[in-house]
DNA sequence: TGTACATCAGTGAACGCGCGTTCACTGATGTAC
DNA sequence: TGTACATCAGTGAACGCGCGTTCACTGATGTAC
């Protein structure tokens, strides 16, 4: 049946919405098209009419999951403090058990990187974040410092939501948050 | 056929091993027990006599690799500055591009922390470096210190792996590295 | 020491399952007259 | 404005494949006599 003018703009835009979700939280390997159509109300037939393979939707999810955490940054490097607060809010609680709807770098890349063949989707999303903190930062090694930082957060998001202590993985956020924000004096 | 005396063990040993390469190098959901076997000579029905599941092989591999990692770390952790001697092989163009023989948290961590059920094995890897690194330092806020230093360890190196930008890569390594040895001064 | 038997590591076919992908088809909508 | 036709987003069965796991079986070795 044919739908109706951006229908099938909508439609896709949904699809990758939704794969842009669940390779955040599941991992890219273990998200399959047929679960993720029909979560959509669809069958998964349809989903060659939008996307060539499951690789051409990683990339788009990739990108939109970049272009929706640009949103989030672009908020928080308005703020007074802007360092301060991108940094509250990636080792924050919220960011910890929402992987779904956060950074997809310590997420998705690990993954990406296993891949035979990796995509400068990737390489964007990194750049976007250290160009963001290279502006706020003064210091000529402000380029330096920013890839430091990032490594960090990373880090820090990463081993805190693959620990199985609690305690642990709050100490992790809260001591690499702290940590970071003092070393900006 | 019965085989004789420790084969067994033997055996036994060598598909913890394989595993923890492969677990390793390509990921645990992308590695197939039916290839892992065969590349070892053997067929796939046998694995079963040595594990009850993929998953029990998975904790097993993954305490091997930190057992392989300890030994390597111990070596490091005897030289002269240890905490530099560290910090230089773990971000080393050798690690980067030997997952396989590496550390296991920045490349098993993401999915470990996305399956149900998380291990404390996983913890307990990370435990070991940071008692290590805690060690080296003098400071009393070495306990902090040493998870900010993992932090920022391993998410540098997974950053760099991850990249398609061969000279970013290098650059995470590079300023990461340098960054964090002056940081001890 | 030589023989009969029990053991059990490893074999290889088979299980059901979900994967990514293909394809002939449907039928509501947009377009042309 | 009303009718005939073309379009194509979405359907749902089917493709081959590899997955983790099960199981009846094999046969060289260790053990008992």
């Amino acid at each position: 049946m044919r739908y109706s003018q951006d229908h099938k703009a909508q439609t896709h835009q949904r699809i990758i919405k939704e794969a842009s979700v669940r390779f955040r939280r599941d991992g890219i390997g273990a998200t399959g098209l047929q679960p993720l159509m029909k979560a959509l109300g669809l069958t998964h037939g349809g989903f060659y009419s939008h996307f060539k393979s499951k690789d051409e939707l990683v990339e788009k999810a990739l990108q939109a999951a970049g272009d929706e955490v640009d949103v989030v940054c672009a908020e928080l490097f308005a703020q007074d403090r802007p360092l301060e607060a991108f940094i509250d809010a990636y080792l924050s609680q919220w960011h910890q058990t929402s992987p779904h709807e956060g950074c997809p770098l310590p997420t998705m890349s690990s993954e990406l990187g296993m891949r035979g063949q990796p995509s400068p989707t990737s390489d964007a999303v990194l750049n976007a974040r250290l160009r963001q903190i290279q502006d706020t930062l003064e210091s000529d090694d402000a380029a330096e410092r920013s890839i430091v930082i990032m490594s960090t957060l990373v880090g820090a998001l990463l081993l805190a939501r693959s620990v199985e202590n609690a305690e642990l993985a709050r100490q992790i956020l809260d001591v690499t948050r702290e940590s970071l924000k003092q070393a900006q004096g």
